[in-house]
DNA sequence: ATCGATTTGATAATCGATTATTTGTGTTAT
DNA sequence: ATAACACAAATAATCGATTATCAAATCGAT
């Protein structure tokens, strides 16, 4: 792909002269997060900075951050790799998302201001029209759905106005989608866009409850789907 | 068996042979957290790879993963600094640890079995036998009883038998004890050790509600006690 | 032939030196 | 006197090469 390789252009707006380590870590992290390396594949260095275009401590730089993230495991004189994540870790980025996120939306609604209530509408709204899948990015979720999926359920948790709770929820929803991307899985028979649905009511209603436990529910199913794979056992939602 | 020939360089200690990037990032973390450095010093690679005889590029690896742990502050190109905590950050810290612990503490009492009961015990015990203070070591609570009042915390928590949850705790105790620290605060005259003992008991009790109602309280003092200090002794950085 | 010790190839970890950027200082023009 | 510019010192970021370590392949003895 294009690999901006320009140095020092002090012209242009948007493409920025950051640092190289910068690029370096988001280039890995959204090449991680895409699924672009097998679980359980080595990270070398050596490789990947060849590949990249630049030196072994910008590479070992980004790859420290990307292990802080989660996103990689270090094996000590072994090197980096991506993470394998087995089923009960799953199960328990799942029961730890279920445990704090409904609490945490809680005080959202609870908090959340005028400009909260526009940007969940916002958020909603662009999740609704975006398509789950396109037929050239391959086999899972598109790539803009993922993004207005995040969007939207961390946009109902900023009404909290709590950076370190939503700081927390970032590092779940990293770790969350990293397994659900080597799980396998493909696309549910669920009704996913109902569920927002009623987050977004919900939360625009000031229903707290409701609204927690419709998020917990979502939670719940989202992992039993993961797990329970070739389960036809449906879901009991309308 | 292979003895162990391999004598380290002038490692004194035995455990010997780690990365070295790993004791410097052990070390550079204690000394952060024991409030070696001002809020807001900055953290210069080349002094610190002189003073610990390493190279730089070791030194750039442990600050890096000190950045990821909230430890210190990267300012693109220009280097290092300890974070310089506002009264802001501080109560977000302490909202989001009363948010959080009271229901993590929950299910670790749904769920823990006996061992956790023991291990429990044991952190209860040994924290109300470690003096909270020392004379020789300073002003600030001891280093054996800040280390016992975590393990203590953490204990209670771990019932829950979730790692991620635990994970997030961490992070969380790292960084309120950094703003405590950091906050100038001294001993309070509250009963820290009856609410710990209360604690201990609702939780063996399998108490959840007063357990959880105990924790909170707890939180919601220790962070009244720091702002409200804060408030005879000013503090101008925004 | 199998088990164990030893060599070997690959690569992770580290180092010393180079380049680029920022900050402070001094100079000059308005 | 002030502000803008240019220069200089400090240091952050990066690089190329060296050393230490591990895993697999090789060899030898029972």
């Amino acid at each position: 792909m294009m690999s901006d390789m320009t140095q020092t252009t002090h012209s242009s707006t948007s493409p920025g002269k950051q640092m190289l380590s910068e690029q370096v870590y988001a280039h890995l992290r959204d090449a991680i997060m895409h699924g672009d390396y097998a679980p359980g594949a080595a990270l070398k260095p050596q490789d990947l900075a060849k590949q990249q275009g630049v030196s072994l401590a910008v590479v070992r730089e980004a790859l420290v951050r990307v292990v802080g993230e989660g996103l990689a495991d270090r094996l000590p004189n072994r090197g980096f790799a991506v993470p394998a994540f087995s089923d009960r870790r799953w199960q328990e980025i799942a029961e730890a998302r279920r445990t704090i996120e409904p609490v945490v939306l809680r005080m959202s609604i609870e908090h959340g201001d005028v400009d909260w209530e526009a940007r969940v509408r916002a958020a909603h709204h662009r999740l609704a029209r975006t398509p789950t899948h396109v037929p050239q990015e391959g086999e899972y979720y598109s790539d803009a759905w993922a993004e207005a999926h995040r969007v939207f359920h961390r946009t109902l948790l900023e009404g909290c106005g709590n950076p370190v709770l939503l700081e927390t929820f970032d590092r779940m929803w990293t770790a969350s989608e990293l397994a659900r991307r080597f799980s396998g899985h493909r696309a549910p028979g669920r009704d996913g866009a109902g569920e927002h649905r009623q987050l977004e009511e919900a939360a625009l209603a000031r229903d707290a409850d409701t609204a927690a436990e419709v998020l917990a529910r979502h939670l719940t199913q989202t992992a039993a789907e993961l797990t329970g794979e070739q389960c036809s056992r449906l879901v009991d939602q309308p």
